[in-house]
DNA sequence: CGTGCAGTTGAGCAAATTCAACGCTTGTGG
DNA sequence: CCACAAGCGTTGAATTTGCTCAACTGCACG
């Protein structure tokens, strides 16, 4: 982790934990502002159950958040684009862990959060949340139709996404198994849905075809 | 849908439920303060898409939110018990339905909530739905004794559980079928876990299983 | 005493997982 | 530059899990 701007070792951190204090900053400094820091490929931003410090934007990368059941098993809660802004938390400490999907830069966010931004912020975490639900009641080709929309949405592409995240991120996003998203994702081609010039970039060849599975 | 005028007498069923007596609200409600109304099981209380008008509490009863596939398929988003508050939005209007599970009595909430009862409230509904995409990422007989546990901390239960729901809510509460509840009910009461003295009424008799089923 | 509904149970089936093998890319050291 | 190992993704076969369809039971209500 490299750090660029100022120190997180700032006392004067916004304390986003608790609840009832309104703090509204000075004009001028309202909008994100804060150091900037870069992490390398699948290494942790913060962990799960560590003091929920900070907020986060993305300035480059992208960024996921996950938890673990006892077993093992993974469950990924978003995948953060540039511009997303994550590390928002209701609790003293993270509920999930943050770590970057590819090599990332991330704005710390230490204060100059306005409290309709935050109320902004927890409800996109909401809602959010609240679509990956409805998601994992769906069918595996309706689950991958799903994010593959989802995905070409946020990155406001016209026809192409490219899936930096791995199969196994997919899969722990989607509820699925490698295996099954990779089927899956041969099937849409085979049924030319989508074309997959490479196994990382996808085509969106028929979007009727993918809203009707989208359901 | 806001019935204004009482008409306890009046032995029709209105189809969106019906108004009730005032009375003095139970303990634990200081600062929300409103109407009371009733709505009779399995009415609905507002719909998906209605503008997001009021916030609601539940003094008495069960309430489901739910949203719907094109296909039909339901997905249950929570289960409100007395005491909860449901209806907190982040956009204008609603995007769960609310239905009553069981007849309702709820206190309409329009004014006097402050911002850091509305943050509490948008946070436990944040915990509750991230913790909701876990249980869907478990087999079945984890989603069930999760279930049986949340409910029977919710209702501070030592070892008894009112399961006012039927099975097609539970069912859609953990995107299963009726039928593997049901199943899955029997397998637990056969390896003692659990006893089912009426189809509603649960005993959890082994702890120590259902928590390590809950992961 | 039927009738209807909710819940349970069984048999067969479909969907997704598991296990295993294989191919393709990537990076590294000779 | 090539050889080779390692990691990721794909594919196939067998298995498992949960679903579908159907029958049946118990219970509440007329």
């Amino acid at each position: 982790m490299l750090v660029e701007a100022a120190s997180l070792s700032d006392p004067t951190v916004h304390p986003l934990g608790r609840t009832g204090q309104r703090r509204y900053p000075p004009p001028g400094t309202a909008g994100l502002a804060g150091a900037r820091l870069s992490f390398n490929r699948n290494s942790e931003i913060y962990g799960e159950g560590e003091p929920a410090a900070h907020l986060y934007q993305v300035i480059s990368g992208i960024v996921r958040t996950c938890r673990f059941l006892i077993d093992g098993r993974r469950q990924i809660g978003s995948f953060y684009l540039p511009g997303d802004t994550f590390g928002l938390e209701t609790t003293a400490e993270y509920t999930f862990s943050a770590e970057a999907v590819t090599d990332v830069n991330v704005l710390v966010v230490k204060r100059g959060i306005l409290p309709s931004q935050l109320w902004e912020l927890m409800g996109s975490e909401l809602r959010r949340t609240q679509d990956h639900v409805l998601l994992l009641a769906k069918t595996a080709p309706e689950r991958v139709a799903t994010f593959l929309l989802e995905m070409a949405r946020r990155v406001r592409s016209r026809d192409e996404v490219e899936l930096s995240m791995s199969r196994q991120d997919i899969a722990d996003y989607l509820g699925l198994t490698i295996e099954t998203v990779s089927r899956t994702l041969t099937q849409l081609e085979n049924e030319s849905a989508i074309a997959l010039p490479t196994s990382k970039r996808i085509v969106l060849r028929d979007r009727a075809t993918l809203k009707r599975l989208n359901s």
